[in-house]
DNA sequence: GCATCCCCGATCACAAACGATCATGAAAAG
DNA sequence: CTTTTCATGATCGTTTGTGATCGGGGATGC
């Protein structure tokens, strides 16, 4: 069996099965517990999975719509009822900021409607699906973070220091004893320039993030104007 | 057996079985190794397929995962032939500008290999399919512009004249009398900026560009180092 | 905190495949 | 008819993928 057949065997035994551990990935693909884990070390070194002792997991699944990134996240009817709320906050005629998290992807759906909209995200894929409904958006640009799908950087600071924005929507990582953090310094700063260029602050916040502290404040949660979650 | 007749059996052969060895191909086409090596090594260039250690397997990975921009447009198969071509003029350590076409796209999975290379593109898609490879990039900002996706305007432009590049690869709707011409001015002065900002010119152009005049003009072709097309 | 288990990464050796090169022969050009 | 060109096949040294072995170290249970 080809090396390459059998690293996409293995992204398809992934797709199906949401974690597989090295020894089932032996039986399923006749192959050594040493040739499965460089298959898996290659892989992750390519972004498709992760790996944890013992196994794997994907870290993008297959066929939908979303985008790749967007798809692999957690809790998403969750993000997507909490996006519906958000974005009834939203005037027509308002510039509002959109972060680079996976929670916010969701508000884009709701934007078609409102006019004279304009939106500034450090988000490719907001970008991208709110140019195919025909809502003005700007990108930040600067440097593409990989393992997740932000703009970071100076070239982006510089581009929101130059912005002001009526509203700024954004989530985070980790939300406890009041203190809002992120475990990237670079989205960090990027959440730091938006908000101060904005007026009114709203941080999606599902459940998932509740108890959890990252390295990386963001804010304390009574500098945002209104925390929004699934209540 | 001809040449040509024998490649296209191994494209047959691939679509039916989903990996084929070269010993298996041997077998089936009555050639040697080496020849069958060659014609593979071949059919890579031009995108059909990739190899492996052994054998070869279609490059199936990429049309059901392509945006819906770029799905959309024609010509895929001449488009990664050329894109296969051009990315040949890469070199380990490059910093290169990608324009916002639909063509340019098709360079992204070619890219993977090549050590130490930074991208700068107004094209968003290719900033994401990018840093699921792991590929250095950067991405201009700018408005983004409805109907097509390419960031443009002032704030784009002012990025790109902030760097240098080893090289431009770019396309555009019309080649007509040595001259290369577009359909929209903010995208055109997108692509005049990055020219001027990069040593070496490559103009990617599919067939249907031929004998067509558009009314923003991007250069002469005699300004392009190389013009790539489909031969 | 300790012991057990077993999973991991590093290293090695072997077999198979690969690329480079050259020789052959057939078709095309002069 | 001679020369050139080009696809093919053979040879050979090198590279690559694979499985086995072994010491180190996380995970788990007591």
């Amino acid at each position: 069996m080809l090396q390459l057949e059998r690293q996409q065997d293995i992204l398809r035994l992934l797709g199906t099965h949401k974690s597989m551990t090295v020894k089932e990935l032996c039986t399923a693909l006749f192959a050594s517990p040493a040739t499965i884990r460089r298959d898996l070390a290659e892989l992750e070194r390519a972004g498709h999975l992760r790996r944890s002792f013992g196994g794997a997991v994907l870290t993008e699944s297959y066929p939908d719509q979303l985008p790749l990134t967007v798809r692999a996240c957690d809790r998403i009817t969750e993000k997507k009822r909490i996006c519906a709320k958000a974005a009834q906050r939203i005037r027509p005629g308002d510039t509002v900021f959109i972060d680079a998290s996976s929670t916010t992807y969701f508000l884009v759906p709701h934007l078609r409607e409102i006019p004279e909209l304009t939106v500034i995200t450090n988000n490719p894929n907001v970008n991208i699906a709110l140019a195919q409904q025909n809502v003005r958006s700007f990108c930040t640009g600067g440097e593409m973070l990989n393992g997740s799908v932000a703009l970071v950087g100076s070239e982006a600071e510089r581009f929101v220091r130059g912005i002001h924005a009526h509203a700024f929507f954004f989530s985070a990582r980790g939300l406890c004893e009041g203190k809002i953090s992120d475990s990237s310094a670079a989205e960090r700063n990027m959440k730091i320039a938006m908000a101060e260029q904005a007026n009114r602050l709203y941080f999606l916040c599902d459940t998932s993030k509740h108890g959890h502290i990252f390295p990386y404040l963001i804010a304390d949660l009574d500098r945002v104007d209104e925390m929004i979650d699934e209540t």
